[in-house]
DNA sequence: ATGGTTCTCCTACGTTTGTAGTTTAGGAGG
DNA sequence: CCTCCTAAACTACAAACGTAGGAGAACCAT
């Protein structure tokens, strides 16, 4: 949450160049295609543009090394994740958190061993719980 | 799921768009356009060439009633509420759906009340369990 | 120094999206 | 029937996206 929250309308293209570059950076173009050629062959010169656009945009950040520029996400994967979680969230659950772990536990999405790790998590959080009753 | 799944790659404007035809389909672009004022201050013709545009591409079919055509979606809120999950999963929880459910345990988007349901329904789920040990 | 390599920047161009005016055609009302 | 409405179609245009070629600078090897 915070402030006004995301607001991050990343392009397709854009989606694959960030997924890649949170996973090298800092890094520089080259890098970033290497990084992303499995799911999409673009030209060097293709991957540089969208790069600067994205630069321009605010969402990535470039400083000079040498004689490439190294780029970084100006946003984390989490805050990413997280922004895209409250959407996702907000848009399909009215914003209700419970309802979206429902539709998981009744999916076929968690293992056995999942479910039993998640009941310990639960308890945990439980115990965490100020002794109050109701929850808002 | 399976299959190819998703693939929907909806704009802004889109989504919107679609958010609204999912509350009053099947409906008029009027409708449409009334429903979503609130979000968008929009001209009849803008809603009308979108939904247009959606319709040649298959994301929504329309309809003749008379003098006016009625749109519906071709995929429903709950497929399209799936496909994003599974966007989601794939691309920021390695498909750990686990993981996301650990995540939301531990902020803030759960009230006392929603955990205790769930570890009525975690509790549910292992009843359902086969008796097999070892998940996965 | 000379040339090849390889970055960055500039430019370009087709497509998609956002937004809406203009034109047309089929009913509604008189 | 003839006019008036208005929803649908056609047209338009700017911004953003996807994609990439070419020019120029800087380094590297000879």
């Amino acid at each position: 949450m915070t402030k006004k929250s995301d607001g991050i309308r990343l392009a397709p293209l854009e989606s694959v160049i960030m997924d890649g570059i949170w996973e090298v950076a800092p890094a520089s173009v080259k890098d970033v295609q290497e990084r992303i050629r499995k799911k999409r062959k673009l030209a060097y010169n293709t991957v540089l543009t969208v790069m600067r656009r994205m630069r321009d945009k605010g969402i990535l950040k470039s400083s000079r090394e040498g004689r490439f520029d190294i780029y970084e996400p100006t946003i984390s994967k989490e805050q990413s994740r997280n922004g895209h979680l409250s959407d996702l969230l907000q848009r399909f659950y009215a914003g209700n958190a419970r309802a979206l772990v429902s539709q998981l536990l009744d999916s076929e999405c968690l293992t056995g061993e999942d479910i039993k790790q998640l009941r310990g998590e639960v308890d945990k959080a439980l115990r965490a719980l100020p002794k109050q009753k109701g929850g808002k």
